[in-house]
DNA sequence: CTAGCTTCGCGAACCGGTTCGATGAAGCGA
DNA sequence: TCGCTTCATCGAACCGGTTCGCGAAGCTAG
């Protein structure tokens, strides 16, 4: 079952089967007849091990990402299943690799024997190294996020600073003076993740720009820690009438953490962030967020790394996007100071 | 930068150098140590397609699930991360096919091109041409379900029969009489898939035995259907007081259709279901529901699939689990029969 | 001193494709 | 009919590892 039974097969010679079934060189049609016939017969498909010896290429890129300690999050997922797909279009494979950093043996193991053709870097840390060697190496791949010298890489990102900005001024604009921020976890935080990072700055940014009385709070991925952190809030400040969130593990955690304080959304309280579409319709009421377009984001650095690939040389390209806040239920009016006698957790 | 140069700088051959870091014939120690040295200074690693031409495995595995069009859940984002996870640890790479059928072009490139040793499957259907394709090939594979005659198979399932059936029998020691049951989209069920229809069998089997009044339901993937669901629900029979679901994306919609039915959770209407730990938690009241197990399934997957590929001929191998109940806090006694006042969409 | 055994390393073949240069036949104009 | 081009195909080398068989030292024992 290999290119040299087909040969035999087929009365010709195995460089004739080779330029038959790819086209490199012309093949009369009556021989490239008889040779597909075989082929069909036989169901024979080039091996892709020896192809890739061959020619030097693997059709195949490495999708990188943290391993699961941190918990995967819903748009991780969009991510992964959005650059599987669009891999698909052009004919690449897409091999997994679970690594954070640079020295992980299975990222050593992607590049030292050389089995993808390029690699599409997700979780992105504002100083990377893993961006940094494979810049250095000059090794096709592009980032999903940006670290905090992008300038001359390839990468797809989202303005968080912008899209927190927005977010605060949307609470602002509806009368909140007293606002948290959620965001993700403090080990992230430290560890220089880029959208903990942006969304920070845009938030204390923004809150200064319009004067707000501001908290941040870092939040485990999950519900419970969502649930403590509102109660943290409430407990640091009962006047907060409104917060802002990276964190969507979190999510279903700070309404249940709202509801058991007896705060009414968007009555009495008001939520918005960045997070996931269907995390943000999945709640009640409905978040308003600016949705992370994690399909499309997934379809744009397999694009780019697509033409990276295919025009060495070529000179880099990004896509910075900056998605509108989707207005849904979740964010209304300051009213008057809420009532403070009714949460739980108040005690000095 | 590859075998060839290693040797020229030790002053050894090729096949030396190779003996060397394989440890496959003795070398000594002397030579060992100078091959090593020039190893780690030029950083050298064997080229992996060379590798894989040479000895006929690729150390990857393929995991094969169907492409997004239908929505991925948290299931198989658990069911991948666990995965990669595993084979990392027996020294595996994951090479991700988005194939439904058999007849896919990336299926067929896995298997005809021979990119993997072996292959997980997810998604199974109970007639499933991938399962006996790759059983006929006796290609080393492990499924994660099984399929309608999963006997001489390789697999890692859930008894979603008796998994329902526990929900059932739950809810009717808690008194209820009127229990609707929400599945998957129907067009899962009408392809075959399989916790859709073992899990529709429970429910019916149960609700018989405790001669339950009882209605069948499908459900789209997402929190939008899942509201609507709970209307169709409390329109046909405002009596319902309880529902069980297999539909982990719908969730949140299921809730929020409740809430909005005026209908309390628990007091006025229990759920449970068999749903990703996750979510279970991340929904208000936290729902009592048999936790899928999927990280310790994909763990399973990977462990008898390599069992399979370390000992061609060993007998097949399965796992079948049957997770206990989660009590949370979603269920409760069936009260006095319900207020049929509080929901919109009981207009005939 | 030599027969016999180990130890260590070498060269060559092989895995299954791709690609380059060469060759022979056919076509064509002079 | 001869020389020149064009076209179709072939053989051989190559990609970078692995593996098998063999032989040269070095050692031991008789």
């Amino acid at each position: 079952m290999n290119i040299g039974e087909i040969a035999k097969r087929a009365g010709v010679s195995r460089s004739t089967v080779s330029y038959a079934l790819s086209g490199k060189r012309p093949v009369s049609e009556d021989t490239r007849r008889r040779i597909q016939r075989v082929v069909d017969e036989l169901g024979y498909r080039p091996s892709a091990s020896a192809r890739a010896l061959a020619n030097g290429r693997t059709s195949t890129i490495g999708l990188v990402f943290p391993p699961a300690g941190n918990h995967y999050t819903g748009m991780q997922l969009d991510f992964i299943g959005s650059v599987v797909e669009a891999a698909a279009v052009y004919d690449y494979d897409v091999l997994l690799s679970p690594s954070g950093v640079d020295s992980d043996r299975s990222f050593q193991r992607l590049l030292g024997e050389r089995r993808v053709d390029g690699a599409i870097l997700m979780e992105i840390r504002l100083e990377d190294d893993r961006v940094d060697h494979l810049a250095a190496l000059d090794f096709p791949s592009v980032a999903i996020g940006r670290t905090a010298h992008p300038e001359g890489g390839w990468w797809v990102g989202l303005d968080h600073t912008a899209l927190v900005e927005a977010c605060v001024h949307h609470l602002a604009d509806l009368g909140h003076r007293r606002v948290a921020f959620v965001n993700r976890p403090e080990q992230l935080l430290r560890t220089g993740y880029e959208s903990a990072h942006r969304g920070l700055d845009g938030f204390t940014k923004a809150a200064a720009e319009r004067g707000l009385t501001v908290r941040t709070y870092c939040c485990g991925d999950d519900a419970t820690s969502g649930q403590a952190c509102v109660e943290r809030i409430l407990h640091d400040d009962p006047a907060t009438t409104a917060l802002v969130t990276l964190n969507e593990a979190a999510l279903g955690g700070l309404y249940r953490g709202l509801a058991q304080a007896g705060r009414h959304v968007p009555r009495d309280f008001s939520l918005t962030g960045v997070v996931a579409n269907r995390w943000a319709e999945t709640v009640t009421p409905q978040l308003t967020a600016a949705d992370v377009p994690a399909a499309a984001m997934g379809r744009l650095a397999v694009e780019l790394l697509v033409e990276r690939l295919d025009h060495p040389g070529a000179a880099p390209r990004h896509h910075l996007l900056t998605p509108p806040i989707s207005l849904r239920a979740s964010t209304g009016p300051a009213g008057t100071a809420p009532t403070i006698d009714a949460g739980p957790g108040t005690t000095p």
